[in-house]
DNA sequence: GCTGCATGATGAA
DNA sequence: TCATCCTGCAGCA
């Protein structure tokens, strides 16, 4: 499930449930034991997002990295009970916390910070001034496929293989198109329809890009699972909007699916 | 029960 | 480009 936008939903909703609480915190799985007992009983002050990395901040305790990975998942709630592998687990009085299958778990120091902020491009989700512009640039000077750089977490931070596929539906390019050879009308638009999808997935929590005007609905959360997405995943089947079959192969070591008259 | 696959990223070659 | 790490679950016997 992660890529930017539920990342950056994780740090806003544990936020709200977990920050300036005192935490019980352990390691049910063992592998995060000794970072766990200087966390345990230390107040949660904040939870931030960086594309798809996330940050948590306590009152006298270094911060904590998690990236989640392709398998890593958290469950939260009242009721929650941390299975035996979980890396991490937290309770506050009201609710508890438990994550399993990140690829990174792991305390961080400063300087270690400084390297990730500099090793990630802009986060659609978190836009500084000049971004856009800065991914412009970035842009200009690609020759690999704008498919293969959508992926580069150096490039844009946040986007993962589902959005990478639609939003170059959305703006009806060519995947396999020299980043290079793209126009500064292109490169706007996609910056522009990014932030907007990973906005959109950020508030419902799934990756709805299609219209759902065309379905006769009006709200993306009507959707239906399996109606959500123009190309992820459909490769051999019709296109939702002309009817073309829908191409498939791999770019960048991962599969992208497209449409050979939409993005022509 | 087993296999393969998945919205990620890295390091070696 | 490939192998590797991390986990869960659908699909199949």
């Amino acid at each position: 499930m992660p890529e930017g936008h539920t990342i950056h939903r994780h740090a806003r909703l544990q936020t709200r449930r977990f920050s300036g609480e005192v935490l019980r915190v352990w390691s049910p799985q063992g592998r995060f034991a000794a970072e766990a007992s200087l966390l345990d009983g230390r107040v949660l002050e904040r939870v931030d997002a960086l594309g798809k990395h996330l940050l948590y901040r306590w009152h006298g305790a270094p911060t904590v990295h998690v990236h989640l990975g392709l398998f890593g998942r958290f469950r939260t709630g009242r009721d929650v009970q941390p299975s035996p592998n979980a890396r991490l687990a937290w309770a506050s009085k009201e609710a508890v916390l438990a994550l399993s299958g990140p690829t990174v778990c792991e305390l961080f120091d400063p300087d270690e910070e400084a390297d990730l902020r500099k090793r990630i491009g802009p986060d659609p989700l978190a836009p500084n001034a000049g971004d856009a512009d800065r991914f412009a640039e970035t842009l200009e000077r690609r020759p690999s496929p704008i498919g293969a750089v959508l992926l580069d977490q150096s490039v844009l931070a946040g986007v993962g293989n589902v959005y990478r596929a639609e939003i170059l539906f959305l703006v009806g390019i060519d995947p396999f198109r020299p980043a290079k050879s793209l126009g500064p009308g292109e490169v706007e638009r996609i910056w522009q329809v990014t932030v907007a999808e990973l906005e959109a997935g950020e508030r419902s929590g799934r990756i709805v890009t299609r219209d759902p005007g065309d379905l006769g609905l009006s709200h993306r959360r009507e959707v239906p699972r399996g109606e959500r997405r123009y190309v992820y995943g459909r490769g051999g089947t019709p296109c939702r909007r002309c009817g073309e079959t829908i191409l498939s192969r791999p770019l960048a070591g991962r599969p992208i699916s497209w449409c050979g008259r939409c993005q022509g």
